[in-house]
DNA sequence: TACCTGACAAGAG
DNA sequence: GCTCTTGCCAGGT
């Protein structure tokens, strides 16, 4: 059943607490990093267990969080100094690479 | 038990 | 650049 280990969520709430201020990861390469084989795991176990972890370094590939999210999460992400252009995160610039 | 939903990614058109 | 479709996993109704 839990084809997720308990390894494998250690390993992504430590990725994205490792991230460093000022910069952001996406889903796609914790998951790949973490060995979970769908990126949508990262958004479960953030969803599920989250805790003080800095969530919001974490956004999709595109750059655009989710339109719920997008207000908090870039007003975090501003305040850390990574600034988003029309409500787009830059990755080529503040992207995290582990 | 079955279907839907959700902090997503990648490919195709 | 955009939308649509498919694959992926767990939880809720």
């Amino acid at each position: 059943m839990a084809r997720v280990t308990e390894e494998q969520v250690e390993a992504v709430r430590a990725l994205v607490a490792a991230i460093p201020p000022g910069t952001v990861s996406t889903y796609g390469d914790i998951a790949e990093v973490a060995g979970l084989s769908s990126p949508r795991i990262v958004g479960w176990i953030m969803r599920t267990d989250s805790s003080d972890l800095p969530w919001h370094r974490v956004v999709p590939a595109s750059g655009r969080p989710a339109p719920h999210l997008a207000t908090r999460q870039l007003e975090r992400l501003r305040a850390e100094g990574v600034l988003a252009t029309d409500g787009r995160v830059p990755l080529r610039e503040y992207r995290h690479i582990f």
